[in-house]
DNA sequence: CGGCCGATCCACT
DNA sequence: GTGGATCGGCCGA
């Protein structure tokens, strides 16, 4: 079956507008399909967006910068929209965020799952498989194993070279996509329930990508 | 400076 | 479904 996505799209970066939005749980659902593309040098990886969770910035309590706190690791999320937050997490992965939001304001965007579209063996090498399927890089420290993105990278321009985010003509339609809340944030209160997490069903992407 | 623990993953049962 | 791996950030002393 042919896979129905724009190769043309692929370095055309969404735009700084995009990223500035303050609707933070919007763009969470926005960037269901669109393309995280990596290229440090070894040759492109990119993948389809499939699974996001919104974290709200100073006034939500699962995220970093709950409060408005911020640390030299949390410096990075007060940055204007469309640069990556990563940070490490359990000691051993690298966590991809995209910051969204006006300067000042900490929202951010955790990716947590991609369909491998392009470098599949850069990504079967990175993961040491011999072949590279959608379960492979579905899981936050799964896809940045894959794509090779580590924590020292946290600050990247979203713009730039090296990490971007591309409209390869790829939307989910609503009924694909299930609205739940977000994983590992019990610690959360009240947040802890809110309707932040966004998956493209995993049987729909089989059908609509084959 | 010490101790706790996390926006996880995998192997094993 | 449980536990171990593994380490930087964060907070309190």
């Amino acid at each position: 079956m042919e896979i129905a996505w724009d190769r043309s799209g692929i370095r055309q970066r969404l735009n700084k507008d995009f990223y500035l939005s303050d609707d933070v749980v919007g763009l969470a659902r926005e960037l269901l399909g669109k393309a995280l593309c990596v290229d440090l040098g070894e040759g492109l990886c990119a993948g389809l967006i499939t699974e996001t969770e919104a974290y709200a910035g100073a006034t939500d309590r699962a995220s970093h910068a709950y409060g408005g706190r911020r640390t030299e690791r949390t410096r990075v999320m007060y940055s204007a929209g469309g640069v990556a937050y990563i940070y490490l997490c359990y000691g051993m992965h690298s966590l991809f965020n995209v910051v969204t939001g006006s300067e000042g304001t900490p929202h951010a965007v955790l990716v947590r799952g991609i369909w491998p579209l392009e470098g599949l063996g850069l990504m079967q090498q990175r993961l040491g498989r011999s072949r590279v399927e959608a379960a492979h890089t579905r899981g936050p420290g799964k896809l940045s194993k894959a794509l090779g993105i580590h924590h020292s990278m946290t600050g990247t321009d979203l713009l730039g070279n090296r990490i971007w985010i591309a409209d390869v003509r790829v939307r989910p339609p609503d009924k694909s996509v299930r609205v739940t809340t977000r994983i590992g944030i019990d610690y959360a209160g009240d947040d802890a329930g809110r309707p932040y997490r966004f998956v493209w069903d995993t049987e729909d992407q089989r059908s609509f990508l084959g």
